[in-house]
DNA sequence: TGTCTGGATGTTTTT
DNA sequence: CATCCAGACA
């Protein structure tokens, strides 16, 4: 069949250009589609997973496809059951890699000796058991933070380093011991065994045992890959080394494994992602088809300038020129303010007068951000002017406290060796079991070997005295009641009942207060996720999913961030990090926080890995946009309840002047920075000003650490605010907070002067005139 | 055992 | 500025 003769056959491909259509009618053999920003990936790869079930009668049960987010997940199945127009889609194996993964395994698990009810455990309580193994082991968490620990047993469970062969390679030894935390090989071996021992995955180990499974399971290996005759990967860039080898081991038999990527997108290095990976693709197949997508449909040339420009800055990419027919349309507007409250102020403005000129909806448009933290100051200006919005990510639905301890006990009767969530639930709501008894079966269950939940059931032999023992025997009784429901009522009838018998639903009712409302909400809501969960049909097959347990509910929210996103969002602005954002496009878009140890972010101005993933950052920020895009920064924000002020980003002065709109910026935006050298230039400074102070001691801790306390001030009786034009270095002041001192220094721009003030008992602070209340002293 | 509180401590990004 | 936790007290 000739391409012509299939264009009239299937009218899905008459939409697609040259390259695109090549790599939908590409089925069989290894092929790696590079996809520019809105070059129509997920076009490719939605008609592609058409064309195979339609064209070529593929079974969509043998057909694979593995996102990075649910939100590219659902987004991909939606698409093809549009193209598609049937329910066929519905057995396709999309997800993101946890949650295929998450389902295998559960059909799995006792082969690997696990419960296949097994726990998914989110960072917290990853972290927890981190926490609790560092203090049985009498470590000091001053140098074993569990942070740390947990994000390197992380990175070693992605590079599929397992904790016995963590524990017996000398290198690796030895390298823990150089940098002062030679237990830690102990303690990922703990940690591992805490985990197993409490029926318990965390989000690393969906990888790392999938990939067991099909190393040391021959015949789990052969039923995958002859099950997943197609593989489709989106976002191959952001895989990580655990991702690459279970798809190689997937895909060894049929050899149909198509991934996308794009370099200059890469973001996730931080999980691990590594870029080898896509360049590595060409050596593992022998006969690889390469297809670059260059056409990008969604940005004006303008934007995809900017884009281009910024990102040619970096190092070692892929060869590839992304060009659009789309008109050349507006320039670039830059909005700088003082503050992040401003700042807010400014694009909710900003918005507020588009609506009203452009007839721009709220739905088009999206503020973006590095961090999750910088969403308040927008969210309260959009608020303030009224306009609808919804944040994306932040703290999580499911990470709410309610929530969790709700969750908590609805784990615990699905696996009572859950400990993680029987600490939570064990007292709550109070019974009287306290701090001393919970420490007191966790030791004798660490003692004997056995769960914490064992301790309980036998809590007479381990000699509480009687009344803690009545209260521990009450409990185990509940949950054991609750256990016998599993196999007789539905997972919301139990939950139901969980939240009835505890009292918990109670004892939230009963608070009145505004946030006690608000969790009471919060947990019937969850109910009736659960509800919609039990009365949503399943496709059925082998066996091996459509169950509809509670068991079965728990494994798929464990991976959700949200519950069912089903009110299609609506009419608001959206709101997210650009790590959220990634896949998405927008007609309006907001980049805020444009500056300095935010964007890029200090923890990754460090080495030129970090740095060159930042500008990669900023160029997916950037080609969100399809008709406008807007930067801000703010010359000071509030961090640590200090107004901290920062420089504008380098990466604004990547982009040409040519391409900026300065109406709301000042002109004198660049002024300041304008001495300050080219990236490439200050790199090989190491980034340290001299001039700035603000960067001393070369890292972000010890700052922070060297941060004084504040002595509180009584301001004098005759307290007035001085007029500050006049202030010199040498004047005595009195500050309203920090009490008296003397100006040592004076320096920033006219317009915002900042004196540093030498106080007498809170040491040296620097003070923006402009805000700061400060009596001048008169000369004595 | 439960509750209160002051002091320390922390902000990258996500499954 | 929030949140968490250890230690003080009821």
């Amino acid at each position: 069949m000739d391409s012509m003769y299939l264009c009239n056959m299937f009218k899905y491909l008459e939409e697609l250009n040259g390259p695109q259509r090549e790599a939908v009618l590409h089925t069989d053999g290894p092929l790696m589609i590079i996809a520019g920003a809105g070059s129509g990936k997920t076009k490719v790869l939605t008609t592609r997973i058409t064309h195979l079930m339609a064209s070529h009668k593929v079974d969509a049960f043998n057909i694979l496809a593995l996102t990075f987010t649910n939100k590219a997940a659902a987004e991909m199945k939606e698409r093809v059951e549009k193209t598609m127009g049937n329910t066929e889609a519905r057995n396709l194996y999309i997800g993101t890699f946890h949650s295929v993964f998450a389902r295998i395994l559960r059909a799995e698990a006792t082969k690997l000796g696990y419960p296949s009810n097994f726990t998914i455990y989110d960072t917290d309580d990853a972290k927890s058991v981190v926490k609790a193994v560092i203090n049985e082991l009498g470590l000091d968490d001053k140098n074993y933070k569990p942070n740390t620990i947990y994000n390197r047993i992380s990175s070693a469970k992605n590079n599929l380093v397992r904790a016995e062969e963590y524990a017996a390679d000398q290198q690796l030894i030895q390298e823990d011991a150089r940098i002062n935390k030679p237990m830690f090989h102990k303690i990922y071996l703990n940690y591992s065994n805490r985990c197993f021992k409490n029926g318990a995955m965390d989000f690393d180990d969906l990888l790392l045992n999938m990939h067991t499974l099909l190393t040391r399971f021959p015949e789990a290996l052969s039923k995958y890959q002859r099950k997943f005759k197609y593989i489709l990967i989106d976002e191959y860039q952001d895989t990580n080394p655990a991702q690459y080898e279970i798809v190689k081991l997937l895909g060894a038999m049929h050899e149909n494994v198509c991934v996308v990527g794009d370099d200059a997108q890469s973001i996730y290095s931080f999980r691990g992602a590594t870029i080898q990976n896509i360049l590595q693709f060409n050596k593992d197949y022998d006969e690889v088809k390469v297809i670059k997508l260059e056409q990008n449909y969604r940005s004006t040339k303008n934007i995809l300038h900017v884009a281009n420009q910024v990102i040619s800055n970096n190092k070692g990419q892929i060869e590839k020129k992304l060009f659009t027919d789309n008109v050349e349309g507006d320039k670039i507007n830059l909005i700088r303010t003082q503050t992040d409250n401003d700042e807010g102020r400014m694009v909710a403005d900003t918005i507020q007068d588009l609506k009203l000129r452009k007839h721009f909806f709220n739905r088009d448009f999206a503020i973006l951000y590095r961090t999750n933290a910088q969403s308040r100051s927008f969210e309260e200006a959009l608020r303030r002017m009224g306009i609808a919005y919804k944040i994306y990510g932040g703290m999580s639905f499911y990470q709410r406290k309610e929530v969790k301890d709700m969750l908590a006990y609805l784990r615990v009767v699905v696996n009572p060796n859950d400990e993680e969530a029987l600490k939570r639930i064990i007292n709550y709501p109070g019974r009287g079991i306290g701090k001393t008894t919970m420490e007191r079966a966790i030791l004798a269950a660490n003692t004997n070997n056995v769960s914490m939940w064992d301790v309980l059931t036998r809590a007479s032999m381990y000699g509480f005295r009687a009344s803690t023992l009545e209260a521990l025997q009450d409990f185990v009784t509940m949950i054991q009641m609750f256990q016998s429901e599993l196999s007789k009522k539905n997972a919301y009838d139990i939950a139901f009942m969980v939240g009835k018998d505890t009292g918990l639903v109670k004892e939230l009712f009963n608070d009145k207060s505004v946030e006690g409302l608000q969790r009471y909400e919060n947990v019937q809501e969850l109910l009736n996720s659960i509800k919609e969960f039990t009365e949503t049909p399943m496709n059925t097959e082998d066996g091996e999913v459509g169950e509809k347990d509670l068991g079965a509910y728990l494994q798929q929210i464990a991976l959700l961030t949200d519950p069912a996103e089903q009110e299609q969002d609506g009419d608001v602005v959206k709101l997210m990090t650009i790590h959220a954002s990634k896949g998405l496009e927008f007609p309006v878009v907001f980049v805020g926080g444009l500056e300095e140890t935010i964007f890029p972010n200090a923890m990754a101005i460090n080495t030129r890995e970090d740095l060159e993933e930042e500008r990669r950052l900023f160029y997916v920020a950037v080609t969100r946009a399809k008709k406008l895009l807007y930067l801000s920064f703010a010359n000071a924000r509030y961090r640590f309840g200090q107004l901290q002020q920062n420089e504008s980003s380098r990466f604004l002065e990547e982009i040409p002047q040519e391409y900026i709109d300065y109406k709301l910026a000042g002109s004198s935006s660049r002024a300041q920075s304008s001495n300050m050298g080219s990236a490439y230039e200050r790199m090989h400074r190491g980034f340290a000003k001299p001039s700035e102070p603000k960067r001393e001691g070369s890292n972000v801790y010890s700052s922070l650490s060297a941060r004084p306390k504040t002595v509180e001030h009584v301001p004098s009786e005759n307290f007035v605010a001085s007029d500050l034009k006049a202030l010199r270095a040498g004047q005595k002041v009195e500050h309203l907070k920090f009490g008296f001192g003397e100006v040592t220094k004076m320096e920033g721009a006219a317009h915002n002067p900042i004196a540093t003030i030498q106080f007498k008992l809170n040491g040296e602070k620097k003070i923006m005139l402009n805000y700061a209340k400060l009596r001048i002293l008169d000369d004595e």
